[in-house]
RNA sequence: GGGCGAUUAGCUCAGCUGGCCAGAGCGUCUCGUUUACACCGAGAAGGCCGGGGGUUCGAGUCCCUCAUCGCCCA
């Protein structure tokens, strides 16, 4: 530890300089590491939700790591074995489509000429060069992860794992494949899952088209539709069964123009009879909604698509064309034919690959899917045995909403990058799943004919991170780990991968943990949604936007801790955040006073130091503050109410200690009692220690490096500050001390107000004068009479009981009386009359409110005794108050 | 179409289970080089708590309804 004398801290805290080494120090000391031996308190893990391997740190996550740590940090301090394991995913899609690009654009040759092997490598090495951006990134944040158990989805344990799941899947028959519809991103020619898509309000238009009714020359029915170039695969119509404008045609055939296919007309209930025409086209081989009426009525699937997403030979002339080329061909073809007889404008929604920003074709093809039915119902219980909890508890609806009607899962996709699916197939092609890999030649398990290879595709990455959270610990082995530190207590995530990720990892949790009694198998006990960060418009950050807000950046310039301390501020429970890169500036100022605060400490520790604190009015409010502060900090902690506790430690920091107490404290540090001054220290160091404590878990490296210039008496000798123990007894309760300081806080106000509405100068030592309306006030104001006056700025305060305002003073109330102050020459009180008819009219005006209140019989009944108590006692001081201001109002005016 | 959230000072937002004349930060105004801090200190001004109903002795807080904005799902 560097030995630096205090007098060389700088008047300004400069995170810059300091944050890299004191990273290394936490890291290189262990801390982030849980002791080998379980201790007493128990383990508290978190798992990092993985973020992709391409991934760049952005707000969102700079958001939820701050969060992250901020739990892992408080609960190391608190003596639990803390747990917090990152890592990485391999993010199949994005990863594979990165160097896809970049090899294409270096080296101008495609992954297919590539060949596969070749092309894992290249991913291989770009993953080994730039796969670790983003951790090193959250190191900069001060992310106290254990980096000795990080882990990467596609790791060769991660990989068994996977494997193991994959092949206990098979053996309960929860795994199939088949051909269904599914989500065909064109660009990337794979196929992607429901998650993965995001709907786009796109301008276009609606065709209304004419299908001729068969047998009934000149009869037509008329559809409306967005996407005219699918009439192509169309084998129905479809109305809804109510509506009286087609109710004679139900049954009917229709003949699909240009193809002259014969069509059935048929009811359906999720036909909208407002929208379009009320008649809608059915396309089953490409629209999910029309797919599911096409399997309740029994229709033919006509594919039109190939994979690239040219016309097939479906369509028979249209044949080989591009989506656009051929929509433009049909409409023409069907205005040539007379067919189309509107065509309007309007918005919808067009569904887009969230990877690759084209837009999604509905296909029917081969894939691999999980039954998801019979592991929803745990996943459903665990809720509501409140093993499982939201915070905030609203997602708990859009958990089980999804739970509750949730669809086969599409595994398989057509990548190369990830796992890939471990069935091979023999010579008949049937499949079979398997643990350790097959060689071609080699008898198929079931069949006992020659293996001849293995499928192509590969697996979701999701199909590996909804294992994350045991499979990191060892799982399928039964590792130490996986028994000291699963289930683990908090998840905390983004609100749009709660089916994506939660709900599967919940889900995983019970169905491979079979081992384990039900109650433990749950992988989290709480699960934390995080604020979405927006820009200063309220729009959600984005790349194609440019709106976002570089977190590194902000670091560089603002300071970790500020970052860190800002965002927690600005997050409110349950509620998005809109950020502009200057509210940083709250957490930067906020950073700066406490390093300047802790700077005047040291800088008066110099001297004797007291055993004990002092026990006069500021000290030992100062330790009920404390005290107050450490139950307010710790509970909004527990309650994972960020906001709660960056705004309890602001308001001790800034208002009480910086503003009052240290203020206090500068009196008797230069008066002559030594022995006080030796007591001041004490208390001033003690609350500093106390304080750098509670902060620490928001502003780890300013914390940490000020510990470290704390003397050993205050608890610094024992270590770094990442260690130190949570200050759960500091200070103490003290509601005697707390009432009895406010009056003295009322007092100095009240004279600093009429100093500045008087124009005193600040050179200017007058000697005040305090009124008070009762003995205790009198009693306190007496025996703090140096310390109001230390803090007014005036040169003395004489104290009395129910004084008149004595002729040539200003004046004003304070809680349990009024102030005076000598006029200066020539000074026009008009400013300070003004100002006291308002509080005049205020208080009259308050006064009234609770007079008609008191006189209330209904009120006095109905309300409880302290209520009613508590308003007498305010219209007693609201009354005296008045009395007060009317008095001395006479001769201001 | 269904669900969720928001609407409080010029701006960004607190305000838990209904009961101190509604709070904070920023901004504004006035004053201030008091040896921790001008990324500071002192003081002040500023709000029919989105509209309308209702419940209650009492509503920013609970219920209904409308409006505007946002998010998610279909």
């Amino acid at each position: 530890m560097t030995e630096t004398p205090p007098a060389t801290l700088s008047t300004r805290y400069q995170p810059q300089q300091i944050e890299p080494q004191i990273y290394q120090r936490w890291e290189r000391s262990g801390a982030f590491t849980p002791p080998a031996s379980p201790g007493r308190k128990g383990p508290f893990t978190i798992m990092i939700p993985p973020p992709n391997v391409t991934g760049v740190l952005h707000m969102g996550h700079a958001l939820n790591h701050t969060v992250q740590d901020i739990v892992i940090r408080f609960r190391r301090m608190q003596g639990y074995d803390a747990l917090w394991l990152p890592g990485t995913d391999h993010a199949g899609i994005a990863t594979q489509a990165v160097v896809e690009k970049k090899l294409y654009q270096e080296k101008g040759v495609t992954r297919e000429q590539m060949g596969r092997e070749e092309f894992l490598r290249q991913v291989w090495a770009w993953k080994e060069q730039y796969g670790n951006t983003i951790l090193m990134q959250l190191r900069r944040l001060g992310a106290s992860c254990d980096w000795t158990r990080s882990k990467f989805t596609l790791d060769e344990d991660m990989s068994a794992a996977v494997r193991e799941a994959f092949v206990r899947l098979w053996e309960k028959g929860l795994i199939y494949r088949g051909a269904r519809l599914v989500n065909w991103d064109c660009a990337l020619q794979t196929a992607v899952s429901d998650d993965e898509i995001e709907y786009v309000a796109r301008k276009g238009k609606l065709w209304h088209i004419r299908y001729p009714v068969k047998g009934k020359p000149g009869e037509f029915v008329t559809v409306a539709t967005t996407r005219p170039e699918t009439m192509l695969g169309d084998t129905g119509v479809a109305v809804h069964p109510a509506d009286e404008r087609y109710r004679y045609l139900v049954g009917a055939t229709v003949i699909l123009p240009l193809l002259e296919r014969e069509i059935p007309l048929i009811a359906d209930e999720t036909v909208d009879p407002q929208f379009g025409t009320g008649a809608v086209k059915v396309t089953p081989g490409h629209d999910p909604a029309d797919y599911e009426r096409g399997a309740r009525h029994g229709l033919q699937i006509v594919n039109i698509l190939e994979k690239d997403g040219r016309l097939s030979k479906e369509a028979g002339k249209y044949a080989g064309l591009a989506r656009e080329k051929a929509r433009e061909a049909v409409l023409a073809d069907l205005k040539a034919a007379g067919l189309l007889v509107k065509e309007e404008e309007h918005e919808h929604n067009v569904a887009v690959s969230d990877r690759s920003k084209t837009p999604i074709e509905p296909l029917v093809s081969e894939q691999w899917f999980v039954r998801m039915r019979p592991l929803a119902g745990p996943a459903i219980e665990a809720v509501r045995t409140e093993t499982l909890r939201f915070v905030p508890e609203r997602w708990t609806k859009v958990y089980l909403d999804w739970l509750e009607n949730v669809r086969d899962w599409c595994i398989s996709r057509q990548l190369w990058w990830g796992h890939r699916i471990p069935v091979w197939y023999d010579g008949d092609g049937v499949p079979v799943a398997s643990r350790r890999d097959l060689r071609p030649g080699e008898p198929h398990p079931k069949t006992g004919k020659p293996i001849v290879r293995q499928d192509e595709d590969v697996l979701d990455t999701w199909a590996s991170s909804w294992l994350w959270p045991f499979a990191t610990l060892g799982w399928p082995a039964e590792t130490a780990d996986l028994r000291r530190f699963y289930p683990t207590q908090l998840l905390s995530t983004a609100r749009e991968i709660i089916y994506l990720w939660v709900a599967r990892m919940v889900m995983a949790g019970y169905e491979f943990l079979d081992g384990m009694p039900m109650e433990r198998r749950c992988p989290f006990a709480v699960c934390y949604i995080n604020p979405t960060v927006l820009d200063a418009q309220g729009r959600r950050m984005s790349k194609s936007l440019g709106n976002g807000i570089d977190p590194v950046e902000m670091i560089e310039r603002y300071g970790a801790d500020a970052v860190r301390f800002s965002l927690m501020v600005l997050t409110r429970e349950g509620q998005d955040v809109k950020l502009a890169e200057n509210r940083f500036e709250l957490g930067q100022r906020f950073c700066n006073k406490i390093w300047n605060a802790a700077r005047f400490v040291l800088q008066n520790l110099e001297g004797e130091v007291a055993p004990e604190g002092g026990d006069a009015l500021e000290d030992r409010w100062i330790g009920a503050r404390l005290a107050a502060t450490v139950a307010e900090v710790s509970a909004a902690l527990d309650a994972y109410r960020f906001h709660d506790a960056a705004q309890a430690l602001y308001r001790f920091t800034w208002n009480d200690f910086c503003d009052w107490y240290v203020e206090a404290a500068k009196r008797r540090l230069r008066a002559s009692d030594p022995a006080d001054a030796a007591a001041v220290r004490r208390t001033l160091g003690a609350t500093l220690s106390a304080l750098l404590r509670l902060l620490h878990p928001f502003t780890p490296f300013l914390t940490e490096a000020l510990w470290e210039q704390l003397p050993e008496r205050f608890g610094a000798g024992a270590g770094l500050c990442i260690r130190a123990p949570w200050p759960q007894d500091a200070g103490r309760a003290d509601a005697a001390a707390a009432a009895d300081f406010e009056l003295l806080q009322d007092a100095v106000r009240a004279f600093r107000n009429v100093r500045a509405l008087l124009d005193v100068p600040a050179g200017q030592r007058a000697a005040g004068t305090l009124s008070a309306e009762n003995a205790a006030a009198a009693r306190i104001a007496q025996e703090n009479a140096g310390l109001i006056a230390f803090l007014a700025g005036l040169e003395g305060v004489v104290v009395g009981m129910r004084l008149p305002r004595p002729p040539g003073t200003g004046t004003d109330a304070c809680t349990g009386g009024a102030v005076y102050l000598p006029l200066a020459e020539g000074v026009e009180p008009a400013r300070l009359a003004q100002s006291l008819e308002r509080k005049l009219q205020r208080a009259r005006a308050g006064l009234d409110s609770l007079d008609q209140k008191l006189a209330n019989d209904r009120f006095l009944q109905h309300a409880d005794v302290e209520t009613v108590a508590a308003e007498r006692e305010r219209r007693r001081s609201l009354a005296a108050e008045a009395a007060t201001l009317e008095a001395n109002l006479s001769g201001l005016r």
